[in-house]
DNA sequence: GGTTGCT
DNA sequence: AGCAACCAACGCCAA
DNA sequence: TTGGCG
């Protein structure tokens, strides 16, 4: 692997990369040049959906085998032309707001293989724009049936008012995300959505838990309203995951998602295409 | 991955 | 110039 | 205060 880096050029802003073909997949042979590749050809529907988060990045320097840890804080060497807002507490952190192409392929060249936002925008951090229900399986769930769970909660948040938008997480779970006016504290918006989840759970028992401990859970499906707090996160639409296959958690529609036998089905060599 | 500090 | 060390999240709850 | 959890 030649170690060189190379400067490149991305809409205004001129970026040295380094170890482009450092295969950070290796079961994939997917090297930085094509996660950075990726995220230039998502650029254009990914910058929508993040525009004005704070974002979380997921780094793997070493590949998805190697060590990888959270970052929030922009790093002071970052580049003046990347955006940031002070955050937390005491406005500690300077989390990271991807503005552009080239915040993407900057943060792409450092191995951020995930990127996962707060639920708030610019200007209004302090409350969410929406209210995210995250399934999370047990280990060996079968994905269709987590399918058909999505699908009854769905009508089931729908019957309180509220639209509901799907998809996958490039894992094993799924996210359905119900916009919200700015209007209501993280306080406020997961008391909504723990009336909903709640009575959810009590109606398919067997199914479906609210507990997050994984000893009380028994085989079910935690429906995990506890992101739904400031400062946490989930991962963005069209981010890829540090998992063999390059998966990406995609946006679909519910007749879609109906289809979907594997959530593997959606990667980093068929994304941009949909 | 990038930076800093030591040899 | 080369190399080793160091750093890179957070909120909540039960124990 | 720590450990588990996502
Ligand atoms: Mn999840
Ligand atoms: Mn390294």
């Amino acid at each position: 692997m030649a170690k060189k880096s190379q400067w490149t050029l991305v809409g205004k802003r001129k970026l040295e990369l380094s170890n482009l073909e450092k295969v950070l997949f290796p079961e994939d042979g997917v090297t930085k040049a094509e996660i950075i590749e990726y995220y230039l050809k998502i650029a254009p529907t990914l910058l929508q959906h993040i525009k004005g988060r704070a974002l979380t990045l997921i780094r793997f320097p070493d590949g998805i085998h190697g060590e990888n840890f959270y970052q929030k804080n922009r790093p002071e060497w970052a580049p003046d032309w990347l955006e940031f807002v002070k955050l937390g507490k005491e406005e500690k952190k300077d989390y990271i707001i991807a503005t552009e192409p080239a915040s993407l392929v900057w943060l792409a060249n450092l191995a951020s293989l995930e990127l996962h936002q707060l639920h708030s925008r610019k200007p209004d951090f302090e409350h969410p724009d929406y209210m995210v229900f995250d399934l999370d399986p047990p280990e060996g769930y079968d994905f269709p049936k987590i399918v058909a769970l999505a699908l009854d909660l769905r009508t089931f948040i729908e019957s309180f008012g509220y639209t509901c938008f799907v998809k996958t997480t490039g894992g094993k779970g799924i996210h359905i995300c119900c916009p919200l006016e700015p209007k209501w504290d993280f306080h406020t918006v997961f008391e909504a959505a723990q009336a909903i989840a709640l009575p959810f759970t009590e109606r398919f028992p067997k199914e479906t838990t609210l507990h997050i401990k994984k000893e009380a859970r028994k085989g079910r499906v935690l429906i995990d309203i506890f992101r739904i707090r400031s400062g946490q996160s989930i991962v963005s639409p069209y981010s890829l995951r540090g998992r063999i296959g390059a998966p990406v958690s995609m946006p679909l529609t519910w007749d879609e998602l109906t289809l979907v036998k594997n959530p593997r089905e959606f990667n980093i060599n068929n994304a941009v295409d949909k």
